[in-house]
Parts: structure tokens; C-alpha cells; sequence
DNA sequence: ATACAATATCGTAATATTGCAATATAATAA
DNA sequence: TTATTATATTGCAATATTACGATATTGTAT
């Protein structure tokens, strides 16, 4: 098939998985770490800061946006980007659940 | 193209982003779950627990041992799995790091 | 209105992922 | 040896992702 069967996995799981996947591309985590740089919202500097053409980018955008990792707000002709704390939270907890969770190694 | 433009990026960057990836998928999250709900390490249970055929369950575990995720180790005719905890670690700092690093909201 | 700047969308090519049937491999048991 | 069990690999079809040129949209300035 090609298509992942989400129906047949908890809403938490898909939920992880679909943050983790939007993480899962360094141009991604690149606009993250720069978003974390500037204190400043920052728009259009994110494709010159990039090695990546600017629709790509603007598509990187639009995935780090649907998954809630980033928010964009308009400011004049320019569009403000910044980092979505709480869907951070998220992931954060889930990943500090892990560490706790594991029981000592067994392999 | 298609292929990811892995060379423009850090090694850092590359480094979590691989891993996300790894987790970018409901049924590797099931695994990893499945993997915390057991103490003991487990090998083919995890084809019986997921609603998936075996060697997609294999591929799924080849992808979270590349990624350094779990570890396995052969037991006899069956291998045992469990989570590494080293890359967890990887990732719940970099986490860790975003929340800490993340200023003021500005949209 | 016209021009310009910032961003998004469309279309398309290259590549990667997902899933599984069929088959192979490897260890153990009879 | 032969059978059985556990896991991996191969091959292939369906689908998704990545990247970007061309073009559209939207807001600001003149």
C-alpha cells in the first residue's frame, strides 16, 4: 500500500507521531533552532537564512504550522513566525515519560 | 529532486531530525509504548500486539534500531528488543533545551 | 491604478516510505 | 535429518515527501 494506518493506533500515538514526523527534517529543525536565535519573530529572514528556495520553505513553514510547533501571525505584508510552546510541551513530556519509564536495560 | 538536502545542514540538526523521523510513525510510537508496558524484553509478542503483518513490523524495528531507539539482541531463536535509553536522552534535552530557550510569546 | 515586496499555491519530477506476499535464514526441537 | 518457530530480506505496488520554477495572492508604497 503506501499509507500508514493511522485508524488503527491511539489518538496519543498518532498525535506524537504526527509532531515527531513534522521534526523529522533537519530544514525543519533548522527554522526551529533560528525561531529560538532571534527573541524577535522573525518571517521572511527564515528563507535567506536557509539554503532552500523560498516555496520549500514556505512549505517547511506550513508543515511546522499544521502540527502546531509553530504559529503565524500577519504583520503588514510580512508574516510573523514563532514558536508554539505548548505542542512543544507535548513532545517534552512524552519524551521525559520515556526516560522514566524505562526499566533498567535488560539487554 | 525529493532527496532531503542533509549536507546544508549541522550535524546536531541532521542528528534529531533522523530521530524524529524514526518516531514519525503511529506504529513505531506502539512499539516503543509497548516496549515501556513490558519489563522484561520482548521479540515477537510486538507482531501480535500491532495490526500489522511481520515483516512490516521487522522494518519498522529495523528503522527504530538504525535510529538508535531500541536495541536488540539475539536469545536464542528469537531476538530480544528494548529501548535505548542514550538516544532518548539525545532528544529529551534537545526538548528540554527548546522550552528553556523559548522567550516571551511575540505573535 | 501601478509597482513592489512577502508569501502562498500549483504543477511536476525525483525520491522515499509504507505495507505485504513470498521467500530466505537461523536456531531449536523432534 | 526434518520440522518448527522466529525473524529478516526481496520485490513490488500504492502513496507520501522533497524541491523548485512558474504563477498567484496580498499588503504597502508611490
Amino acid at each position: 500500500m503506501g499509507a500508514s494506518k493511522t485508524e488503527h493506533f491511539s489518538e496519543h500515538q498518532n498525535q506524537i507521531a504526527l509532531i515527531a514526523k513534522a521534526l523529522g527534517h533537519p530544514a525543519r529543525i533548522a527554522i526551529i533552532d533560528y525561531l529560538l536565535t532571534v527573541n524577535q519573530c522573525i518571517c521572511n529572514d527564515i528563507v535567506n537564512e536557509l539554503p532552500l528556495a523560498q516555496p520549500t520553505v514556505s512549505q517547511h513553514l506550513k508543515e511546522l504550522k499544521s502540527a502546531g510547533l509553530i504559529k503565524g501571525n500577519m504583520e503588514g505584508n510580512a508574516i510573523c513566525y514563532c514558536i508554539n510552546e505548548e505542542t512543544f510541551d507535548v513532545v517534552k513530556n512524552y519524551f521525559n515519560n520515556v526516560i522514566k519509564s524505562t526499566k533498567e536495560k535488560c539487554c
